[in-house]
This record gives C-alpha cells, structure tokens and sequence, in this order.
DNA sequence: CTAGGACTTCGAGCGCACTCCAAGTCAAGC
DNA sequence: GCTTGACTTGGAGTGCGCTCGAAGTCCTAG
C-alpha cells in the first residue's frame, strides 16, 4: 500500500503520515525500487490505536514513549502496560471533570430557559448574568 | 482585589488575567488612582464558568463570542443559550467517545496483563504486539 | 514524446493559548 | 530617601501538532 491509500485509508494525510514517521511514531516503511513507501496493512491497526490515545489526550512525547517499547518488541511489554496503566487513569479523571461540567452546563443553559421564557422575570436593565449559578464549590481548573 | 489576589483566588496566572482582557475573555475592570486594576469578587464567578468552559474543550474564539454578549447584557441571552446548548452537545460527544476509547484502552490493557503474566505464551520472539486488539470496527478519529 | 499525477525530501509556516521579558511607575517599610 | 515588590504596558517568544510549499523524480496513459 502507497502512502496515498494509506492516507485514504487510515484518514491522516500523506504529510501526517510522513511526519509521524519523521517524529518516531510510525515505523519507517520498506520502500519500493522508486523509493515511495510501501506499507503493509497492519499498520492501519497501529495507527487506529495511535488515534485512541491521541483522541483520549495523550501528548504525543508520551506516545512516543510507547512507539519506541513497541519498536523494541519483547520484553518491554509490563512498561507498555504501565504507560496504558497511567494514561487510563489520566482518561478516567477526565471523563469525571468532563461529567461534572457536563451538568454545570445544563443547570447554566436550564437557567437561561427560565429566564428566556416567561417574559425574562429577573432581568430588565443591564442583566450580565452570572445568576442561575446554584453555587460553584470549589473545583479546580488550573490544569486542564 | 488586585490583580495578584485574583492570580491566587482564580488559578489563573497575573499574566494569564491580563490576556484574558487583552482578548476580551474578561472585562475591563477599574483601576486605582496608581493606574493598577481593582476587581470586584464577582469577578471569580465568571472566571470559574471560563475554566469550565476551557475544560470542556471550548476553543477560546467561541468563548469569546459568549463573553461579548455577556458584556452586552440584557437582550442576548436566547443566544448565549444557544451556544451553550450547541458546546454541550460536543461534550456529550465527547464523553461518548472517550468513554468508548476507554474500554478499548480495558482491552488493551488486559491483553498485557495476560501476556506479561503467566510466562508470556505468546510472546518469545519479536512481538511488536497489535495482538490483544479484539477487533477494532470503524471509528473515525480524523476530527478529534 | 509529453502531460499528469503520485510520490520524494527538506524546511518553513501556522494556529492556538499562553508565557515571558524589558522598562518603567508607584506605595510602603526601614 | 532608598530599597523592595507588586503593579503597568507593549511586544516578543514558546510548545504543540501539524500543514504546506518548493523542487525534483518516476510511472502511466494518450
């Protein structure tokens, strides 16, 4: 498979493609006698998995942690565990904060239906809001 | 409050609040007779509902559109719906994919601890793995 | 034989969201 | 009256993850 089906395929472009090769993250391919890629199939696997760790946050330093371990093959496979191990965790946090913004938004959005509707009662001169707010506790958001 | 106090009470950093104004994320507040700025508390309530927004992926061009109506005031607020109403839809999105990406990191996170334990029967020489992976259907990963 | 399109490498450029620096002002404490 | 430290402005720099452009090579079809 060419880098252009493979871009087709896997849904990264060719530039992509090649810049995840240049950074480590994909192996480099066998070239054919005019020097353009040639990739195999199962590559499509990695770079669906690569997807999923990119799409749940990881920065692409920590990705490259776990292409290289996969490039040596056996024996580093408890030090991919571990990183997976991590990363969930890191995924499982987000997911949380996700669900309880989540909420914070419906109570904002529920309290804009109120006051849309039913001839807008609270405000008439100058409403900037940061009303219907039901209390914010305390909650961090430093860090994303 | 000045604009170190707020730094500390909002998580935000000194010149992260004065980027935020320079932008148009946070209001012009007034300044003392030394030309420093003086925030009113009420300010934190907004800078509390920004980080949620950030945390939930917001990109800061559309917190930008919701902070300008916010500073309008009165008349605004059916739009201020919608853009809330149309962000939580993303989130939902996104909560459904990362809770999907989740399992699949379950997965593969288990097939290591199978490996990795129990003597490695499948392993001996040269696995670069994409074993584990129980299928991988469609998924599209093209738009995070 | 020539035009088109897909490929190659190298390096520059971009969008986002900060983050920091330099040079200056000002209030308070010793 | 002088140092310390928090503040001011404007603008430059940073890190991330691509994204694109230029110039060239090579295969294929007409």
């Amino acid at each position: 498979m060419k880098i252009g089906e493979l871009a087709r395929r896997s849904g990264l472009s060719a530039h992509t493609i090649r810049y995840y090769e240049r950074i480590g993250l994909l192996p480099p391919p066998d070239k054919n006698a005019s020097g353009h890629r040639d990739y195999d199939v199962s590559i499509l696997t990695w770079i669906d998995f690569l997807g999923r760790l990119k799409a749940t946050g990881m920065p692409v330093r920590e990705m490259l942690r776990y292409a290289a371990l996969r490039e040596q093959g056996a024996g580093t496979e408890a030090e991919r565990q571990a990183i997976l191990e991590i990363h969930r965790e890191h995924v499982r946090a987000r997911l949380a904060g996700l669900r309880e913004n989540l909420s914070v938004l419906d109570t904002k959005i529920a309290g804009y239906a109120a006051t849309v509707s039913a001839g807008d009662p609270a405000q008439s001169k100058g409403t900037k809001d940061d009303d219907h707010d039901i209390e914010h506790s305390d909650h961090r958001h430093g860090a994303l």
